[in-house]
Order: structure tokens, then C-alpha cells, then sequence
DNA sequence: GGTCCCCTTGTGATTTTATAACATCACAAC
DNA sequence: GTTGTGATGTTATAAAATCACAAGGGGACC
């Protein structure tokens, strides 16, 4: 099975080939608006946490991404880096991989969403698509019995394309 | 295997009402049945670790479970847990809980399924059910781009049916 | 009986992930 | 100027997970 990376609307970026300069710039400025028009400070901290994620469709752990603070001489311990994801994922702009203990950007921040994710267990990359979990079982369930879905965690391990196309040559 | 002939198949147990001293004894000898006619070993450290599971339908972080092998006079390494629960996962006994790092003893051991969570951010307990996620849109999203999922979390956060009424008195 | 292999456990150290607790700073409002 | 608020700084610690290596225990096989 080969892989069809060229553009298709529905494709999710991580996977794809795309033009990924814009990914970093775009997104900052993406988050830059929603900041301003919501009366919420985009520090340089948190900016250049989120300029960090955006660089890469993988997701970093939070000692990752501190190291590179670091490098940017930014502050270095835990807590800043964790007060910064706090931020960012509460505001949309990154997403926590619970099954990685790793954060991730958003590919559209700003729309609200029930995120998905799929992970290659071989090539560590991560592409972010979306769910609607509370239409299927689980959601008929949740309502039949009366428990209140706030929030849902939907993570696919496997693997991606280009990985199967490699391990089919 | 069929583990479950009542009619409940639709109700997680967890947040309803039960005979919870069956939990327990059920779900041994589940795991005995399944590990003899596999040829595995259901030794006194993992049938320990089990038992403590079963006696909650709540997620328990490895160490909380350490704690209890201590009590038990069993050894008190966290090595212990983790080769414990390794077994316990790997064999569908035992459910890991993402969004908690915490572990859940499985209802329906021995079924093959995709699980799904409920999980109620109040009074932290856990209820178990399905779902089938690749066949909603993850499963197409995932099909049309070429990625292989082997497996998916589905975690829902949210408030379960008690605390729900709680809330409303 | 011996020995080989495999699975399991024992032990200690270390790494990785996450939070607690409390002090300080900057800026705007009053 | 004082106060309130949101952000950052700093130190320490808790919680979760893994690594590396030694040793026991029981079949299978000769």
C-alpha cells in the first residue's frame, strides 16, 4: 500500500509533505490574534514554547522543551516550562499526548474541537485530526447512563505511512 | 470467551450499583482460567496486584499498588509493580489509564475489544466500556491517509451520574 | 543426576515527568 | 503611592517509569 501524500483537503499535516515554513509563523501569528482579541499575553516564554512545538509534528516532552528555553536563554526550570503548556493548552494552541506524556501544537488553533491523534510507534511523528466521540458507542453510553463527557482523550498508535511504505520495500 | 452472561453488557459497572464481592472472585478466576490454558503463570505478585484492582472500580497509580504489596508482604521495589502490571496489561487484565497513569482492572478480561473510559473528574472513579473508533472518522481519516492503527485510548473526562446528582440536591 | 534454558523475582540506582510552596516583578487601576 | 493581578523566578520535592545486573526455580533433555 503506497501512500498518497499529494494534497488532499482532508489530510492531516505530520504525515504530509507541506510547506512547513508556515506552519511556525502562521501559527504564531494565530496565536498572536486570539491573544490580543482576548486580553491574554503571549509572553516571550510561552511564545517561544509554542515556536518550539511548532517546528516540529512530533510531540516534545516538557524536559525537551525546557532545554530548549535554555538555549534561548530563557528560564530553565520545570515549573516555567510547565506554567507556559498550562497556558498554551489551555487556550487551544497546543494539546497534550497523554500517551506520551508530550505536547504537541495545534494544526488550528482557535477552532474549537475534539482532537484526535495518531501516533507511529515507529517514527515517533504524531498528526493531529478529530473525533466526534460523543456520537458513536461511547457517547450513547455516556448519555444512557447520565455521565457528562467535558472532555475526551482519543490517541491511535500505529503506524503511519510513510514507515509502512519503508518496511514494504 | 464469554465472561458476562447477565444483561449489563450495555451498563459499565463502576458507577452503578453492584455485587462487588463477585468483582473480585470473578475476575480471579477469570485470570486463572486464562493463564493455565495459555500456559502462564498467575504468580503471587501479579494475582496480588490483580486482586487490589479489582477492589476498586478506580484507576490506582503503580505506587499506590506498591504500597498494597508491602502490606502484603510482598516485595516493594517499584520494578515489581511495573513487571506486575506489564503482565497484567499485556494479557487484557489490567487497563492503563493515559490521562491518569494510573491502572484499572478490566470487566470483561479474556474479550478481545477496544475499550473506552469514563472517567469523573469529582470522585475519580472509572467506568469501563467500548467503543469502536475506527469506524467513525479517525477510522476513515486513518484509512484514507494510509496510517495503521493497532491500537486507541479513548479516555472520556467528565462527571459520572452520582456526583451529577450531587450537585443537583 | 546433571545441565541448559526460560521465566520470574530481587535489588539498587537512575531517569523522566510533574507539582508544591513561596518570593518577586511589572504594569495598570484606583 | 498603594493595591490588585497576572506573570516570572527559585528551590525543593513528589510521582512515575526504566535500567542493569544477579539470582532462584522448574521443566526438558541427555
Amino acid at each position: 500500500m503506497t501512500s498518497d501524500p499529494s494534497a488532499k483537503t482532508n489530510t492531516p499535516l505530520g504525515f504530509a509533505q507541506h510547506d512547513h515554513t508556515t506552519c511556525v509563523s502562521e501559527g504564531l501569528k494565530e496565536a498572536e490574534k486570539w491573544c490580543i482579541s482576548n486580553g491574554l499575553q503571549l509572553t516571550p516564554t510561552r511564545r517561544k514554547v509554542l515556536e518550539v512545538l511548532l517546528q516540529e509534528h512530533r510531540a516534545l516532552g516538557a524536559y525537551k522543551i525546557l532545554d530548549k528555553l535554555r538555549e534561548a536563554n530563557l528560564s530553565s526550570q520545570p515549573t516555567i516550562a510547565y506554567r507556559a503548556l498550562d497556558f498554551l493548552v489551555s487556550n487551544g494552541f497546543v494539546h497534550k499526548i497523554e500517551r506520551l506524556n508530550a505536547f504537541i501544537a495545534c494544526v488550528h488553533p482557535g477552532e474549537s474541537h475534539a482532537p484526535a491523534f495518531m501516533i507511529c510507534r515507529l517514527c515517533d511523528s504524531v498528526a493531529e485530526t478529530h473525533s466526534s466521540p460523543a456520537k458513536g458507542i461511547l457517547g450513547e453510553t455516556a448519555r444512557s447512563i447520565g455521565f457528562q463527557i467535558e472532555r475526551t482523550v482519543v490517541e491511535a498508535e500505529g503506524i503511519c505511512p510513510k514507515c509502512s511504505d519503508v518496511a514494504n520495500v
